[in-house]
DNA sequence: ATATCTGCAAAGCATTTGCGTCACG
DNA sequence: CGTGACGCAAATGCTTTGCAGATAT
């Protein structure tokens, strides 16, 4: 018997059903420490249970995230990515080259969102801020 | 016969065949001042030419797209959605009561955006900045 | 005990594509 | 005329779902 992962903790906090198959994609999401989508999640979760179903991957990911225990991104590949939530908001820096995610956070760009929000009458209610980039000098070698 | 649409007018100038399904796209585009995606230009499409194909459509958006005639987001609602490129680089901040969609452009987010990217050692190629929010004193309202 | 979860396979959606036909240049 | 575009329907990729059997509390 494995010890009790960080994410699983915060299931049994919230009072929720655990599964078998809901314990081994807990510990996988809790263990990544990059933004998986469902099919790596999937892979690596079947290291540990080679019955487990996707469907039931893409089914705990959506409780995960609906108990605000995940967060989704859309990175523009085409799947959905997912991250364990913390207190720390970020936002994300992607290496176009490598597909490296690097996370970052900035309070002066926070502060303008919000007032670009309120100089329109509205309440900042969330925000989506992805930055693409390539390596320095690397552009002009091609 | 109608004018040439300012879309139109674009496509010929790039030397690009005009059919009359490109052409009525190209007018319902240039005559659109949202964002639609690819259902709601085939349906305005259709009032002009019922006979269009949404696989041209498809098509015809896309071939805009990659000559830099149209811009391509993602609001996170499912499907891409479309505007005509402009020089005038602007972010979007979408009211999540109405989805009404506001354009708005920062340029000390820009300047912040490409100072943290160089921090990382990267060139800053490109970036996503949504806002979402609700009109000012309409959350307590709930 | 029993409400909930899982696996499977089928269905859904947005988007793309193969193919035979048609039309712009 | 010939290359490329169109319409149609089938295929794709990601995600969701109906159903019957399995499982946590």
């Amino acid at each position: 018997m494995t010890a009790i992962s960080r994410i699983e903790q915060i299931c049994i906090d919230k009072g929720m059903k655990m599964t078998g198959q809901r314990r081994v994609i807990a510990r996988v999401l809790s263990e990544s420490d990059d933004h998986p989508n469902v099919d790596e999640v999937y892979h690596r979760a079947s290291v540990i249970d080679s019955k487990i179903s996707i469907a039931t991957v893409y089914r705990t990911v959506r409780l995960f995230e609906e108990a605000a225990i995940l967060e989704k991104h859309d990175f523009g590949d085409g799947s959905a990515r997912y991250e364990e939530a913390t207190d720390d908001h970020h936002d994300h820096l992607i290496n176009v080259r490598s597909g490296s995610v690097l996370e970052f956070h900035n309070e002066e760009i926070e502060v303008l969102q919000r007032k670009i929000a309120a100089s329109h009458g509205l309440k900042l209610v969330g925000h989506r801020l992805e930055l693409y980039g390539v390596p320095l000098g690397d552009d002009e070698k091609e």
